[in-house]
DNA sequence: GAAATTTACGGTTTTCGTAAAAATC
DNA sequence: GATTTTTACGAAAACCGTAAATTTC
């Protein structure tokens, strides 16, 4: 069994089919087919259950399935550890949520690469649902996530402190006055948005429990559907300063325990630091001091 | 880089030769060299300096030693688990001290081998020193130990107490006497035994320090050693009970303080815990409520 | 010159990709 | 009959082992 074995059958276990697997690593099924039956023959075990629609892992396989990630995670930082000679260099992968890429990102991320031109950063954004996982699964080195995240395998700090504002029309000068709208909707962004439970939890405390919500792509897309009174939503005070400024929508402070909210910068602990996520790390608590 | 890059990189670097690695690797060495300059050419980097006497790790190739058992150990672990249906089963390695295995491990280990005859059980013995390092680096499963051991990436529970006694010739009536004799010599095992330690500061506290230290290998002999005059030993009561009877040495009890010794079972905090591992965990602490 | 690494090279094994066959709904 | 997996097979690449060359003390 070697590393390249593990990483088809991930492949496979993840896709549920050894075409879409084969695509995936730009080879052809013939190949994955051998690879998985060779797996398979060296363990004396079968992985896959093969249907007509594709392959699902058995038993041994799903036990088996974490631990491919993981070897090949070692595999690459056994190779950055080798590379890095304590100049912040090579591949760092950083997850952000949408808000606090507009947000906060972009003066950390330029101070950052213009202070190390040798790391390569890629910043990937999505809910915090889905970047916990990508911490966790090994897919980015770390992420921006807002909390409470408790987890045994994740290490956390705290990386800005926001302040939600609700956001409204600007026809809607007190927030009261939405109990009474008939048709209000909740403009979040998609599923594992954790924006969305606040936002949810506020308006039931307002009494208001039957808003339907609309799920939007963009900051942008969301601001300009408040705008025009499709409903209201919940955002840092800073993302729609902007907006509020030129009258488009209005921003309504809340009581100080609904609208903390605290943006984590979170990590698995059982991972090799490298120097480039140090330096980025340390930057970031350079960056909260001042924020 | 593969797995079996990182297997040949290791035993290149343990062993400083690539001709004594490709012995160790049932190999040759042009297929060490080979491997080795396409390791380094994927990388990008030299691993080794080569000199005339073999060769010895660069920078870049010592910050990427610790990954090798690593990985080797992750895949290993991914075989097991896929393996684990939830009876014990597959291989097990457990290291131990010459004097626990002697004194507690028969019963425990039969037991063990009764109830999980599917288990491959493989047991080694070292000193306390050696027994750490071998867990930290992935080639033993668990191992047997004598505290204190305070390490992050152990996991710790106790085994067994013993108490510990002098061990000296029958002429000595008692330890006081010690003092006075001439040509005191310890007998221990190698270096790195945690008794030895222990011995040094209970005659220290005697007022003795002279004593110069003579190494064996085997209790058996130890015990003849003492048995004869040559020196004093420490070892647990039980060990050395049958002699005590037979008049071939004499017991001394110590101040609790110096005499209480526990035995740890320790294993990596970050390893995968088969259902062999689960089953002897187990059975050690049915056995230490016993003893 | 002795010990070790490196290079050269033929044979073997493994892996890859095309193409055809088999299975399942 | 359409989708997916499996098998067959020739080409390419990687790997292994023998043997000779090179380096370094």
């Amino acid at each position: 069994m070697d590393a390249s074995d593990l990483k088809i059958f991930e492949a496979v276990a993840r896709l549920g089919s050894m075409k879409r697997a084969a695509e995936e690593l730009n080879t052809v099924q013939s190949n994955v087919t051998a690879r998985i039956k060779a797996l398979e023959d060296d363990l004396g075990l079968s992985l896959f259950q093969r249907h007509a629609r594709g392959v699902k892992a058995t038993g041994p396989g799903q036990r088996m399935l974490p631990f491919a990630g993981r070897v090949a995670k070692l595999l690459a930082d056994a190779r950055a550890a080798a590379k890095d000679d304590g100049m912040p260099n090579g591949p760092l992968q950083i997850g952000s949520l949408e808000t606090t890429t507009a947000l906060r990102l972009a003066p950390l991320l330029s101070r950052f690469t213009l202070a190390y031109p040798e790391v390569q950063l890629v910043v990937t954004t999505g809910t915090t649902a889905r970047l916990v996982t990508d911490v966790l699964e090994y897919r980015v080195d770390g992420a921006f996530a807002v909390g409470p995240i408790e987890h045994p395998d994740l290490e956390r700090q705290v990386a800005f402190t926001e302040e939600l504002v609700l956001v409204t029309p600007p026809t809607v000068t007190v927030p009261q006055a939405l109990a009474k709208s008939g048709t209000l909707r909740t403009i979040v962004f998609q599923y594992g948005c954790s924006y969305r439970q606040k936002l949810e939890a506020i308006l039931s405390s307002m009494g208001i429990a039957n808003a339907k919500p609309l799920e939007l792509g963009s900051l942008d897309a969301m601001i300009a559907c408040v705008s025009v009174g499709v409903g209201v939503t919940l955002l840092p005070r800073r993302v729609v300063a902007h907006a509020v400024k030129e009258n488009k929508v209005l921003a309504h402070a809340l009581p100080q325990i609904q609208s903390h909210a605290e943006t984590l910068f979170i990590r698995r602990k059982d991972t090799y630091t490298s120097s480039a996520m140090k330096a980025f790390l340390k930057l970031c608590e350079a960056q909260e001091e001042v924020g």
